[in-house]
DNA sequence: CCTTTACTTTAGTTGTAACTAAATTAGCTT
DNA sequence: AAGCTAATTTAGTTACAACTAAAGTAAAGG
């Protein structure tokens, strides 16, 4: 639901990253590195479910887009929102506010599988 | 917040209730039977908290209506939701799976501070 | 084949929003 | 004053959204 979908700040900075031009998975996730990969891949999923970001594919990588058209009036009120100073320090109180532990992904190192 | 106090279908509800008329807090209760009277008074702080509502005192009753003003391009949006009978059935729905307890407010009868 | 890179999905944890029941505050009536 | 009624507030419960770690999928390159 569109209303749901942008209640989320995190959801709101990752639509803010692809507005103007596609970005990677990773590309979008090396933007915020205070949370792992797979919370951002699951936002993404849910900013998809709502329909408003477009995916494409292209070899290994998943480019996502905003979908403008499908934000309506709300896509003023973002940009207004983005625009405005005030608002930048608003976003970084409720990103601080919802962060509960930062702590970096470990890295992978071939299969365990026991 | 704006985004997020809409991203509630109980707050929408209520603000629907409120949209062209006052209502008394009692009076919104009486229109959500499945909710205790408490909990409306939460969601109408909390909409009060947004600025979406204003509320005027007369006697013992507290009559609240929605600040349309305030929602901006969401009015319109939230207008154009109500009116599409396709959504009325998605609210519905909505509240059905939000809705785990509806059990019945008991009586009070006098104090029991033991 | 095996390993690495890119990303998604699953399983499990945690913080918080939405709720209930009870207590409380406040105004009205007798 | 006591006893209503109207509404809020508090304390505690529960469901769920957002997260992490790990496993899974898939493509590229040795």
């Amino acid at each position: 639901m569109l209303l749901n979908a942008l209640a989320s700040p995190r959801r709101r900075e990752i639509l803010r990253l692809i507005w103007d031009e596609e970005r990677s998975a990773g590309d979008i996730r090396r933007a915020m590195p205070d949370v792992t990969f797979g919370a951002v891949s699951l936002q993404l999923k849910t900013l998809a479910q709502a329909g408003l970001v477009e995916t494409r594919r292209d070899r290994q990588f998943r480019y996502y887009r905003a979908r403008r058209a499908a934000l309506g009036p709300m896509a003023q009120h973002l940009e207004a929102m983005w625009a405005d100073a005030l608002w930048k320090l608003k976003l970084a109180a409720e990103l601080e506010e919802s962060r509960r532990g930062p702590r970096p992904e470990r890295r992978r190192r071939g299969k365990r599988k026991d």
